[in-house]
DNA sequence: TGTTAGCACTCCTCGATATAGAGTGCTAAC
DNA sequence: GTTAGCACTCTATATCGAGGAGTGCTAACA
C-alpha cells in the first residue's frame, strides 16, 4: 500500500489533533477538521489503512485513533524538512550575557521549560576537555594558598591549600610564571606524569608545593566530574500531562531528572550519533533511557565558542508540540550564537 | 477530662502503628498491640476520649482513628523530651571534609534523603553577612583582569573583568594593598558609599578600575542571593507515601521544592522561632509554606564556624517516623560539630 | 471505481444499586 | 471499671444497565 498526498494529510490531521487535545479521534472529526471534504466514511477507511500500515493505532476497537511511535516519526521528519531553511521567529527568549557560566545554563534551563511547558535539561561544559589558561597561587594567611585556575571560556575554579613551609613573595612569583608557563595550553588530560615530574624538578626546593596545587587542580576537576553538570528545571511540567503524571510513571521520570545520573546516557547518545543541524529527537523507546519510553525527547547541542559546549534537551510526552519546541531550540540557538560567538569575549 | 496515663500509652499506640501503616486504626488492633491487656471495647472509650480531646479523629464514621495535628504535636513534643539527654548513636553518615562548601551541602542533602526516605532541603550560607577576608586582582589577558574574593568560611567568589586602561604589575600590587586594607573585615552589607568614596580617591588615576571591581564584588553576591543557596534532595521520595503522592498535591509539594523561593520562607521562619537546641518541627498547617500543609518538616540550624551556618529540612508525610528524623539530625549536628568546628581549618 | 449514507456492533464511561466488612457506640451484665 | 454483644454506619468493591462515541461493513450512488 502507498503513503498518498492524501494519507498524508489525514494523517497529519490526526496527529495534529491528537497533540492538541490529547483524546483519541475520530473519523467524524477529521472530516469536519480538514479541508478534504470527505466523509466520515472516507476517512474511516483511510484510517483503517493507516493502522495497517502502523502509523496510528486505537486504544481499543470502538475508540478513536492515536498516532503510533512511527506515526510521530513521520510526523516529526516531515516537520523538520519543511522547517529546516525557515529561521523561524519566536518571541524572544531575553538572554543576557553573564559571566558565570553555571547561572546562564541554569537561566537556560528555566527558560527553556516555562517558554514550553516541558521539562528542560541542560548539561554543562566537561573541563578536563577545556585548556588551561591561567593558574594563580596567592598567599592569603600563612600556611594558606589560595588557587586559582583559569580554563579556556573564563571557567574558573579555586581552592584553598594548607602549605606546610611558609613561602616568601619572591618565590611564590617564580612559582606562579612555572606553573603558567608550564601548564598554559594544555587540557586537563594533558598533565600526565611526565609533565609533571619536570615541573616538580624546576620548582626545586618548593616541589612540594607543586604537588599539592596540582593534586587540588586534580580534586577540583573531579569534584566537578562527580558532581555532575547537570541542571534541569520544569520537572514538574510533566503534571500537565495526564498520561504521565500517574504515580510509578511519574516518580520515575522526576526521579530520572532528580538524580542525573541517567541523563548522562541521552547526552551520550546525542553525541554519539550527531545529526545535521545538531537537533535531534528521540521518540518513545527510540530513547536511550528506558525511563523516559512513555516520553519525547528534543536535543540540541549548543556551543559558546572556547571549548563552552554541551546539550539540551526539551522532555515532555509523546504527544508534546514538536514544532515549538524544534523552533524554540532553533530560535535559542541562533541567539546563543549571536550572543557569546560573535561578540568577542 | 485528664490525659492519665493509660490514655497516653494508647495514644502513643494509634500514632505509632498509624506513622507505620498509613491506614486509620482500630480499637481492636491497639487491644492487640499494647500490653495493656485491655479488651477493644475498653479501648473504644478510650478512644471516644482522646478524640473529645482533639489528639484524634475519624476520617468517617465508621473508620478507625487517625492523628490530629494536636495528637502528632504530643508525640513528637513527648519523644523530644525523652531523647533530650540520650545521644543517639545511628549509622555513621560519613561526612568527609571538602573544601567546596557547595558539595558538602548537596552532599549532606542526599545523604539526608537517602537515610530517611524523605525529602532534603539545605540552605547555604548568606555570603552578605559574611566579612570580607581577601581580595586579589591579577592581569591575565591584556584588558582583562581576574578578580578573586575571598570571604570569611573560604566561600570564594570570582569573576573575570574588562577594563578600558592597561595597568602595570606595579599598580596592580598597588592596588591589591589598597583594596585588602581598605575592605579587609568588611562585609559586604559595610561597604557603603563613604568606604567606596575614599577607596577611589586613594586609588588616583584608576578610581576607574576599583569602581568595575567593586562592581563586580557587589553583582557576584546579587547573583548568588538571587540563585538561592538552597538545594534539595530526595523530592521523589514523597511518592513513597500515598496520601502525598495524589497528582495535584504531588505537583505543588514537587514545584515547591523545584522553585525553592518558597522554601526561604520556611527558613526565614526558622530563624525567627530558633528552638533551645536548634531542632524545630511543624506540623501539618503549623509550616509557613502552604504548599506543605500535609507534610511535616523537622528543621535544625546547623554552624560550621567562620559564619557558615544555614538551615537543614526534612519533609515527609505527617506521619514520619519523628524518632528517627530527631536522631539522624542529631547526630549529623555532632559529626559536623566534630569535623568542622574543633579542627581548625 | 471511489465516495457516501446507513446501520449493527463493540466497548468504554458513568451512574445507580447491592453487598461485604471494618469499626463504632451503646447497653447490659459481670 | 471492664467487657461481651449487637445494631448501626459508612466505605470500598463489584455488578449491572443505559448512553454514547466510534468503528466496520454493506449497499447504493455518481
Amino acid at each position: 500500500m502507498e503513503l498518498d498526498d492524501r494519507k498524508v494529510t489525514i494523517l497529519k490531521a490526526i496527529i495534529k489533533t491528537y497533540l492538541e487535545t490529547g483524546e483519541p479521534v475520530g473519523s467524524r472529526t477529521i472530516s469536519k477538521y480538514t479541508d478534504l471534504k470527505l466523509s466520515s466514511a472516507t476517512i474511516r477507511n483511510e484510517m483503517s489503512d493507516l493502522e495497517e500500515m502502523g502509523y496510528i493505532q486505537q486504544p481499543h476497537t470502538s475508540a478513536g485513533r492515536i498516532p503510533s511511535d512511527q506515526g510521530y516519526r513521520f510526523y516529526v521528519d516531515q516537520i523538520m524538512q519543511e522547517k529546516e531553511q525557515e529561521v523561524t521567529e519566536v518571541k524572544e527568549l531575553m538572554i543576557q550575557r553573564v559571566d558565570r557560566v553555571e547561572l546562564v545554563l541554569k537561566r537556560l534551563a528555566q527558560l527553556l521549560a516555562s517558554n514550553t511547558n516541558y521539562a528542560a535539561m541542560i548539561s554543562g561544559p566537561q573541563y578536563h576537555q577545556n585548556k588551561l589558561k591561567f593558574i594563580q597561587l596567592s598567599q592569603m594567611d600563612s600556611g594558606q594558598l589560595l588557587v586559582v585556575i583559569v580554563v579556556e571560556g573564563n571557567l574558573i575554579k579555586n581552592t584553598v591549600i594548607n602549605i606546610p613551609e611558609t613561602i616568601t613573595q619572591k618565590d611564590l612569583l617564580d612559582l606562579n610564571i612555572l606553573l603558567n608557563s608550564a601548564l598554559n595550553g594544555l587540557t586537563i588530560q594533558e598533565i600526565n606524569l611526565d609533565v609533571i615530574s619536570r615541573l616538580k624538578e624546576q620548582a626545586g626546593s618548593h616541589s612540594q608545593v607543586v604537588d599539592l596545587v596540582l593534586n587540588e587542580v586534580a580534586a577540583a576537576i573531579r569534584a566537578d566530574e562527580e558532581d555532575l553538570q547537570i541542571y534541569t528545571s520544569g520537572a514538574t511540567n510533566i503534571f500537565k500531562y495526564p498520561e504521565l503524571s500517574d504515580g510509578a510513571r511519574a516518580s520515575e521520570l522526576l526521579g530520572t531528572l532528580e538524580k542525573k545520573e541517567m541523563l548522562q546516557e541521552l547526552i551520550a547518545d546525542v553525541n554519539d550519533t550527531e545529526a545535521g543541524n545538531g537537533i535531534q529527537v528521540y521518540i518513545g523507546d527510540e530513547t536511550p533511557v528506558q525511563t523516559m519510553k512513555d516520553c519525547s525527547v528534543v536535543t540540541a547541542n549548543y556551543d559558546l565558542g572556547e571549548g563552552i559546549r554541551g546539550t539540551i534537551g526539551i522532555i515532555g510526552p509523546k504527544r508534546m508540540d514538536y514544532e515549538k519546541v524544534l523552533s524554540t531550540l532553533k530560535n535559542l540557538m541562533k541567539q546563543l550564537d549571536a550572543t557569546y560567538k560573535n561578540e568577542e569575549r
